[in-house]
RNA sequence: GCCGGAGUGGCGGAAUUGGUAGACGCGCACGACUCAAAAUCGUGUGCCGCAAGGCGUUGAGGGUUCGAUUCCCUCCUCCGGCACCA
């Protein structure tokens, strides 16, 4: 009867049964009470699966796999973002073409994927390289297009000069590259945007419906940087020209005495033009300029500024401010031009390098601190501070007054109140080969041109070299530029560029929907029967609707400000044009924590990445998943213990060794049933607020008891197995089978539990005298206060605390403790 | 600099509408089995004590309370994010 127990041998048998049975395949249109189980799906990288991926990956599994039970449809889809720059990278390095070492990583990843024993529908697997996606990668260029959210312009955009490509704002966040860390410089360069600035403010109000953890929220808005405040139309002294200025804090507006504009700024030839200054304000511009391209810009490096000799007319009657080109404005935010006041930080410390006259709005109650302000000795600005002027805000403090101000503002006509946004558009455009193709092409004058969509997928040519020269790659492609001739005429060039590849995982939560039945082909749908085209649709609306948004997101935090943005952008977009119905992707978004390793993040330089092969080898899925959990909360990760996870297997052996040798109890003792009880209930809670370790403790403590009572009866093994299922999904199964059980753990019905029988009807209570544990009185459950205090007074210790004491207070804590107080 | 989060045994961690701090596990010590080791099992594991029991304790200091890891104030440390945004 007795089973020798080796994991591997169990864990391979039951994943061919699942597999057989198709047990986790999902009809998404049948599906009644669907739960969109979704990880950020992983780039196929020539490494193995890391533990960062097991603990990204089975936690989330044993939380789909407890929904399942819990009576929902789950959909559990695993996929592929494998677009980007380490396959192009490698294929300089060996000259292996990317999309056979991609589709080789594919390959083994799934394998190792299979052996984790995760409830993946491989029936819809994506895979972002394949034609048969990013064809609707380029779809989605061509809607983005159509609806003007994709333009085309020549800007000052981040260069990264090791991976030789421009780069998003979010890919650059610190001055160095997302990927590399090779620091940012700045280049102008023609390329294609899209349009997310259109929807910062929908992006922030979508949050108030999101439950996702307040962090992330707060990063983005952090990201997208919402400002309110005031838009002034002024006019250059002597010139035909006006421009606006944008000003975050209006209170100043009447001691601004200078205005700066950014070198960039397209207005500043023209301020100059035909003037002595126009040759060293030039100069200065274009020194600016190449500093900026050679190097990050340093935030802490003094500002440089020179002037134009030029003044703005003053609407205010204040006098006319002279305009300086200054090193610290930037030309995309605002309007690109600044005036300046002595509060702000910046600002004084500018026009005391250069002399600049300075005037005081605001000043400290402090009498002291106040002279030193108004002989500008010191920068001011404090909540607290009251001002000076205007008139109608005297004496109210600066934060007060900024109402009053704006709309003294308002009302004067000086200016109106405008909301800015730090969020710039998406630049989306590559210089490399490994992406999707921009589905565009350009006439002989150069106008570029939407590619019909019957031409998609507009394939990724062969023919190209992998070398790092700054051009893009698909520039050397023969073949490329032959089809481009043969579709569109003589002089016709293609788009040389690919996508960024964050557009490829901007709607891959939908491409899964879509992927029914396809298997690893990937989506599409077929002409209908009157030769009319669906292929408008990239998912089925029925299905979208159904199944969007996401019911439960996990992965990263590191993406709060890339992906996680994008995504929500996109979908959002997407309902724009009709194309699906809801307008957020993910409706609840966990972040699991990080796998550090002898207290570092894991690197291969620092040599101190632990491989789960060995552990599984040894131990088996089930124990290295239950060990990740069990090392602490899900989300703030842990630090990898080579000895910890002995604990698990132990615990997993016992468990085989009670179910195979201990099965000897006709009916559980009273106790044992209320433990059991009281552990369904645990184990519940715990499961839903991904509180995994607890849950396992919780098994552990049962098993222990389990083991003192000498053995279990079957009915309360079996709740004990189904209990185990999501979390050692092999091991479960193995025991149902023990137990005689028909079918799969993951068919059966989660237990419940009797919040009655969960109770002990002894309970231990308890008795402090001063706030000091006394001693512990067994009092029957029902037992009202009278009763236990009386029986608390009759402890022997505590009689001792008690001896010649007057009692002053008694407490009763029903069911915990007693406090008596002497 | 600004905004978040966190500090509990040798280690990972448990317990917060204020109610027995240290569950569960690792490690360690001793014991059993063994020629021996591994594995396994048992006992112990904040300090003092053979024990009954006593004392201490949740980064530091103070406060509220019969009672504080939990609430309030001051400070220290660590982690994460943002940072020329006028």
């Amino acid at each position: 009867m007795e089973r020798e127990f080796d994991p591997s041998k169990i864990e391979a048998k039951w994943q061919k049964k699942w597999e057989e049975a198709k047990i986790y395949e999902v009809d998404l249109k049948k599906a009644k009470d669907p739960y969109y189980a979704l990880v950020m799906f992983p780039y196929p990288s020539g490494d193995k699966l890391h533990v960062g991926h097991w603990y990204n990956f089975a936690p989330a599994d044993s939380f789909a796999r407890f929904m399942r039970m819990k009576g929902k449809d789950v959909l559990e889809p695993m996929g592929f973002d494998a677009f980007g720059l380490p396959a192009e990278n490698y294929a300089i390095k060996s000259g292996i073409h990317p999309d056979t070492s991609t589709r080789s990583n594919v390959q083994t990843m799934v394998k190792q994927l299979k052996r984790m024993g995760c409830m993946y529908d491989w029936s819809k697997v994506v895979n972002t390289s394949t034609p048969e996606y990013y064809r609707w990668t380029q779809w989605l260029f061509l809607q983005m297009y159509k609806h003007d959210i994709a333009y085309k312009k020549e800007a000052s955009v981040n260069f990264c000069p090791k991976c030789q490509t421009v780069l998003a704002n979010e890919q650059a966040q610190d001055g160095t590259c997302e990927r590399c860390g090779t620091a940012i410089v700045q280049k102008s360069l023609a390329q294609w945007f899209w349009k997310i600035t259109q929807y910062a403010q929908r992006l922030l109000d979508g949050h108030a419906h999101l439950d996702w953890p307040e962090k992330t929220k707060l990063m983005q808005e952090n990201w997208i940087g919402r400002s309110e405040g005031i838009n002034f139309r002024e006019h250059v002294k002597d010139l035909n020209i006006e421009f606006e200025v944008y000003d975050s804090i209006p209170q100043t507006f009447l001691a601004q005495t200078f205005t700066v504009i950014a070198p960039e700024h397209p207005l500043v030839p023209q301020l100059v033009a035909g003037t002595s200054y126009e040759k060293p304000v030039m100069e200065f511009v274009e020194r600016i300029r190449r500093k900026k391209l050679a190097e990050k810009f340093k935030i802490d490096e003094e500002a440089e500024g020179i002037f134009t000799g030029r003044f703005v007319e003053n609407p205010f009657g204040t006098g006319d401010l002279p305009i300086w080109v200054c090193s610290y404005v930037l030309a995309d935010y605002g309007t690109g031009i600044v005036n300046c006041s002595a509060h702000d930080e910046r600002d004084f410390a500018f026009a005391k390098k250069y002399g600049i006259p300075l005037k005081v709005a605001l000043l400290p109650k402090d009498p002291v601190l106040a002279e030193k302000v108004k002989k500008l000795e010191v920068f001011y600005r404090e909540p607290d501070g009251v001002i000076q002027t205007p008139e109608v805000a005297l004496g109210m403090t600066w934060e007060q007054s900024r109402k009053r101000i704006i709309d003294y503002i308002e009302q004067k006509g000086y200016g109106t109140t405008k909301v800015h946004y730090r969020l710039r558009d998406w630049l989306i455009s590559r210089q490399r080969y490994w992406g999707a193709p921009i589905p565009i092409v350009y006439d002989p004058e150069g106008k570029p041109h939407p590619i019909p969509e019957k031409h998609l997928p507009w394939l990724l040519p062969e023919d190209v070299e992998f070398k790092p020269t700054g051009k893009s790659p698909l520039t050397y492609s023969k073949e490329f530029i032959r089809r481009t001739e043969k579709l569109f005429g003589k002089g016709w060039t293609p788009e040389f560029d690919t996508m960024d590849t964050f557009v490829c995982s901007s709607y891959y939560y939908l491409m899964y929907l879509a992927a029914e039945g396809f298997g690893m082909q990937a989506p599409h749908f077929s002409e209908t029967a009157d030769g009319r085209s669906e292929r408008n649709h990239l998912v089925d609306p029925h299905v979208e609707h159904t199944w969007m948004p996401v019911s439960m997101y996990i992965g990263g935090p590191e993406h709060a400000c890339m992906h996680l943005i994008y995504a929500r952008f996109v979908m959002m977009a997407l309902k724009d044009f009709g194309f699906v119905s809801h307008e957020e992707p993910f409706k609840k978004l966990v972040h699991q924590g990080l796998i550090t390793h002898k207290g570092a993040k894991m690197s291969k330089s620092k040599g101190n990445v632990v491989s789960p092969d060995a552990f599984i080898e040894r131990h088996g899925s089930d124990v290295f998943r239950m060990y990740l959990m069990f090392m602490g909360p899900f989300t703030d990760g842990g630090d990898w213990s080579d000895t910890g996870i002995k604990g698990i297997g132990r615990f997993v052996k016992r468990i085989h060794a009670l179910f195979s040798e201990k099965l000897n109890k006709k009916v559980d003792q009273s106790s044992v049933i209320a433990a059991l009880h009281r552990t369904v209930k645990k184990v519940t809670k715990d499961i839903e607020d991904l509180h995994f370790n607890t849950a396992i403790a919780a098994l552990m403590e049962f098993l222990n008891l389990l083991e003192a009572e000498g053995g279990v009866s079957k009915e309360t093994a079996k709740t004990f197995a189904l209990l185990l299922g999501p979390l050692a999904p092999h091991l479960a199964e193995e025991l149902w089978e023990m137990l005689g059980q028909k079918g799969f753990v993951i068919e059966q019905h989660w237990p419940s539990f009797d919040e009655a029988l969960t109770r002990a009807s002894t309970l231990m209570i308890a008795v402090q005298v001063n706030g000091k544990l006394r001693g512990e009185i067994a009092v029957d459950a029902g037992a009202g206060k009278e009763t236990v205090i009386a029986q608390a007074k009759e402890h022997p210790n505590v009689k001792k605390f008690l001896e010649g004491q007057k009692i002053k207070k008694e407490i009763y804590v029903t069911g915990k403790l007693v406090s008596l107080v002497v």
